[in-house]
DNA sequence: GCGGCCATCGTACGAAAGTCGCAGGCCGGC
DNA sequence: GCCGGCCTGCGACTTTCGTACGATGGCCGC
């Protein structure tokens, strides 16, 4: 039985993706979260889901950050991009970081339906009108190596990873995955072998790249007039 | 008389905002950059320069980093940003750091002009297309107070905050900066104050912030089928 | 089964990081 | 002109980091 997860911090927008899921498979199995620790509680539970739908930015999960937790937490999950902001540079990360696909808002909802359908069999899903675009540019020879390195980090590893880049001490990082202070030096030290760094502050910065500037702002209200500040 | 320092890493668009200006005021005395450091070195011996054309992306400079470095050294001189990407969030957070006006590289030489002869008159030049966009939203909360933040660092301290960034050990910037380990300690003690922050880990990723994912893939190329690997 | 990777812990040590107080210089306000 | 504030620069001390030598058990694919 089909089992999907939709976390999306807009509960509209997840009420669409929900009957897009529906439309596909009556009997499909839905959840919805709303930040990234409701997602990951989800699947806590549930391991065997089949797809997450994740928005590109929610709480919690800046850009390709929650996409890279999920893919170190689950490779086993798909996890498909839904995003807004969908230039061809953010979907080429996102397929480098081993997204199954990428689905634009704007998509009406037959397209979307085409584009769960690809995913579902397991045919990575690209918006039609960025897939020259995203075919054209490589990815950035740094991003993916980045993507690669990071990739190869183990669950738990990621997990002392995104406390380090929150600029925690190697104890408060035992203490919230209750274990010794010890290991996670151990961990540490792997983490900067694998992902080419000397020392955190490289570490935290590196994995801050996934972050992603946020997009779009309401198309709408009065016009601005020059400003007349003197610089 | 006016000057000006083009810091561009494309040498054609360099050009073509020499001809720009050139056309603005055939006297200006107008310098070329093609990267961060060259500019900063091209600054250090004209200080009394008008104003800097500032690409967002070049070397030494993903983002509003050069912006803001610029603005922390050479808090006098007005920085305008030049950019292919140029959407609302971005000049917000542009304008937030400082910058005297942004303009779009995409604008024509008339435009061009326009923008230019703005900005030499203090007034901040937002691309018309965009100015509704820009207006209607606020600054996002925290970019405004690290904006504020970042503006409160003295240029020695913005100088010590990149080299952290970059993972450097403090024996390291103490060479770089030719002052003593101790006097650097005193720095990042005073950073970590004014950015709200205990550690250099999360000083770091704090700056980091002001990359922006780069844009823009050549528009060109076939069209790309759907991939078919398995997730 | 065996090599490989992962996760977990022990001990110890050198090297960083970060905190304490202190002082000269420059600038703007009172 | 004097004062306060900020920037800059400096010694000694405590904590944390990072790494060195380890070791154990579990899981998985060849």
């Amino acid at each position: 039985m089909l089992k999907v997860l939709i976390a999306d911090d807009h509960p509209l927008f997840r009420l669409a993706l929900r009957q897009a899921v529906a439309g596909l498979d009556a009997s499909a199995r839905i959840a919805e979260a709303a930040d990234l620790d409701a997602a990951r509680a989800h699947l806590l539970e549930q391991p065997d889901t089949d797809l997450v739908l994740l928005d590109l930015h929610m709480p919690g999960s800046q850009g390709l950050m929650g996409l890279a937790a999920l893919r170190a937490e689950y490779p086993s999950i798909a996890v498909a991009m839904v995003s807004a902001h969908d230039d061809p540079d953010t979907i080429r990360r996102a397929l480098a970081y081993g997204a199954a696909g990428f689905i634009a808002k704007r998509a009406a909802l037959e397209d979307l339906q085409t584009a769960l359908r690809a995913i579902l069999d397991c045919r990575t899903w690209i918006p039609p009108e960025h897939r020259a675009a995203v075919a054209a540019g490589e990815v950035a020879a740094d991003d993916g190596t980045l993507a690669a390195r990071l990739n190869s980090l183990s669950p738990q590893q990621f997990r002392v990873l995104t406390l380090v880049a929150e600029g925690r001490l190697n104890k408060q990082i035992a203490d919230a995955l209750s274990i010794q202070e010890r290991t996670v030096k151990a961990h540490v030290t792997a983490i900067f072998e694998k992902l080419g760094v000397r020392n955190r502050t490289q570490a935290g910065v590196l994995l801050s790249t996934l972050r992603i500037a946020a997009g779009e702002a309401p198309p709408d209200a009065a016009a601005a007039g020059e400003g007349r500040l003197p610089h």
